[in-house]
This record gives C-alpha cells, sequence and structure tokens, in this order.
DNA sequence: ACCTGAACACCGTTCAAGT
DNA sequence: ACCTGAACACCGTTCAAGT
C-alpha cells in the first residue's frame, strides 16, 4: 500500500482535525491516522509538531476573503480588517495557534499587504501608516484574544457565567460589574462598533499629521 | 522530609520557570522538583496544568502597577494602558499564555476593573463604554500578540530577518516591503503613538455620541 | 486528612531498517 | 530517494498505598 500526498492536503486534514475535535486532538499521530498513514511518514511533508501548527495558522489565513480595492481607503481598511476577523472566528478552536504562532507564507502576507496598502490610500505619513496598520492588525487579533480568554466574555457554559458574573458584582469591581450584562446584547456589534472608533482615531492623525513628535 | 507550599510559593516557581526557561520548559515535573517534591504534591494545590497555566497568567496580571487615577479620564487610561503593556512585557516567554488562557482571578481583574473606571470617566453611554473597553483591552493584547508573531516583527535571528525582508520585497507585497524597514526604528514608539489613535477615536465618540446606529 | 511513589496511557521524535 | 515501524525519552494523570 502506497501514499502520497500534497502538503495542501495535510494542511486541510489537519484544520479540519481541529475545527471538529479541538486544538488538544491534533497530533501527529491523530493526523496520520486521519490520513491512514504512520506518524513518521508526515515528518517527509512537515519538520516536526511546530512547523504542522504553522501550517494549520497558514490554511486559516488562506480562508481570509480579501476584497477588491475599492478605492475608497476607510472603506477598504475596514473591508480586510472585517475579512480577517471573519477567517479567524470561523476556525475558534485554531485561535490559541493564530495568536501564537508565526506564519510567513504568502497566504498570510497578502491580508496583511492587503490592509496595510488599504491605509495607505488615507494619506499618512510613513511613520503614521506603520502606526496604524499595527493598531488596525492589533485590535483584530485583540478582539479574537477577547472573545477567547478575555473578561467579559460570554461563558459557553451558564454556570460558570453565573459564577462570573457575581463574582463581578462582589462589591469591588463596580464599573465592570455595570458593563457584564451588556456584554451578549453587543457582542455582535462590538467589533464593528471597536473598528468605528480605531478608524475615527486614525482619520484624525490623517486629517492633521505630525501633531505629537 | 516534610513539605509544604502556599499557593503563592507554586505561583510564582512557574512563573520563574517560564521566565528563565521558556515556556516548554514549565512542566508538572520541573516545577515539582524546582519545590523539591514530587510531581504529585502539586495536584494538592493546583487542578491540574491547565490550572497552573492559569495561575501562571494570574502571576503576570499581579504584576500590573495599577496607577491611581487622576481625574483625567484620558491619562488615566493610557495610563493602565500602558501599566498593562509594561507587565506583559516584562514576560515575553509567559506571552503565549497570556494571550490564551482565562483567569477571573482578582489581580486579572483589579486592571480591568481600573481600565473600565478610566474610560467611565470620559461621559461616554453605556455601550460605547463597553466597546471603548474592548477596545482599549483589545489594541493592549494585539500589540503583545504582534510583537510575538505578527508579521514586521523584529526578529531574534539575524538570517530570519534577511529571509523575512527578501520574502517581503519579492514583488508582490509592496506596501509591507516599504514599511518592513521602519519596524526596528519605530518599535519603542509604536505602542504609545498606536494607543494615541485609539484615544483619539475614542474621544471623538465622547464628544458626539451615538452618530451611527 | 494530607502526602506521594509506582504505573499507565499518552505524546513527539530519533534511529535504523526496509523498499 | 523515499517511506515507515520499533524504540526512546518524555509528558500529564490515575490509582492505591503510605503517614
Amino acid at each position: 500500500m502506497r501514499a502520497r500526498f500534497t502538503l495542501a492536503e495535510i494542511q486541510w486534514h489537519a484544520l479540519d482535525i481541529v475545527d471538529r475535535d479541538g486544538l488538544p486532538a491534533l497530533t501527529m499521530r491523530s493526523l496520520a491516522a486521519a490520513l491512514r498513514t504512520g506518524p513518521m511518514t508526515l515528518y517527509n511533508y512537515v519538520d516536526g509538531r511546530e512547523a504542522l501548527e504553522e501550517l494549520v495558522v497558514d490554511a486559516v489565513s488562506a480562508c481570509v476573503h480579501v476584497p477588491e480595492p475599492t478605492g475608497d481607503w476607510a472603506a477598504d481598511t475596514r473591508a480586510v480588517a472585517t475579512a480577517l476577523w471573519r477567517a479567524v472566528r470561523a476556525h475558534p478552536a485554531a485561535v490559541p495557534l493564530v495568536l501564537t504562532r508565526r506564519t510567513s507564507s504568502p497566504a498570510s502576507l497578502a491580508p496583511a499587504e492587503a490592509l496595510a496598502s488599504a491605509l495607505a490610500g488615507g494619506g499618512l505619513g510613513e511613520d503614521d501608516l506603520l502606526v496604524a496598520f499595527r493598531t488596525v492588525m492589533s485590535f483584530v487579533m485583540g478582539i479574537a484574544q477577547a472573545e477567547l480568554a478575555g473578561p467579559l466574555t460570554r461563558e459557553t457554559t451558564r454556570e460558570s457565567a453565573a459564577r462570573r458574573m457575581s463574582t463581578l458584582a462582589e462589591g469591588s469591581l463596580p464599573t465592570l460589574a455595570g458593563l457584564a450584562h451588556l456584554g451578549a446584547a453587543l457582542a455582535d456589534q462590538e467589533f464593528e462598533r471597536g473598528l468605528d472608533m480605531v478608524l475615527a482615531g486614525i482619520r484624525q492623525v490623517a486629517v492633521r499629521p505630525h501633531d505629537r513628535g
């Protein structure tokens, strides 16, 4: 019985395992089993565990549907950021890898270039362009992080939600407690409205550049 | 030979291992060894590996030096965000855990409350306050993420830096390539200037609220 | 009750043997 | 050259025995 794989096949199966069975289920051995081979065969395609995880991040990046530029830099920036966020959100179990592992594959650099290019239409100076790029990218990734591990996140279990609420309400955290009940209600708007805030800030710098330093 | 530990002792030793030897070096067994016990003793204090990692995140949170409020909401917000960023940055090897594991300990909620409280001084509506809270928190965590795994990050090895640069310059990523050389130069200012952008956006919403929706 | 060693079921990877 | 099983050195955790 011979077996030969393409890297894309391996990549897809790996992401599939993560999506279906969770991150801990992704193992050299489980992936090999899914591919109906022995674990060692994988080492002919991938450098090891670390490299495999980068391949999964790359797969998520490949899911980003980079939008066509329209000429409106703010709209384009919003569109790329949203596309990034959607792709990450579509694979929640892979988020820890996306936040943690580095990829420099074309698939992952393409959205970054699209974002930088969109922002470049705003007439920012070189420095401000870099700062704006990092700010937007950080916002997107940070939102993903907040959804994964932040406070004020909607819980999976009802009990843990109640426990957290009571912890917050327990006296010394008045502002957080006041905000906690809004979490579920605003959830879907948070990304968009947060992005609006970030864009408003960038636009301000674009209008009157070099106002600090 | 008897041995009895406080949770704080365990926590501190765990963070110490991560800081000194890196994240992979933190192991039930290595931590037990550092404490001069067998691995099983740890289970009397901690629920397991997952709980131990949350304890490390908690330790990093405890390093946040939450500033005293001054009454200037923007300055206070900046101060809390900066304090958060400094604490995270002081323990780079623990960043993957900070981005990934959830803690609801008082130590980790205190900075969150301080941030929410500072923003609450800006006269934002309840919705906008939550959005602003998430935006600033996301920015801080996202910046930490960018420093860990983003593109345009300064490299540890000189060869990998060169390799990335050449990848970027290889034709199809003009905007990123143009930005890449600024990475090292701006590094220290990026957080502060990005935070300025975010604050400018929040201030705008504070001035004329409910302008969308 | 608290502590902890031995043992189990994993894991990634080396190494050397197959084709 | 490509492939892959056996074996090794780990890991987290169960289980049952000690005090």
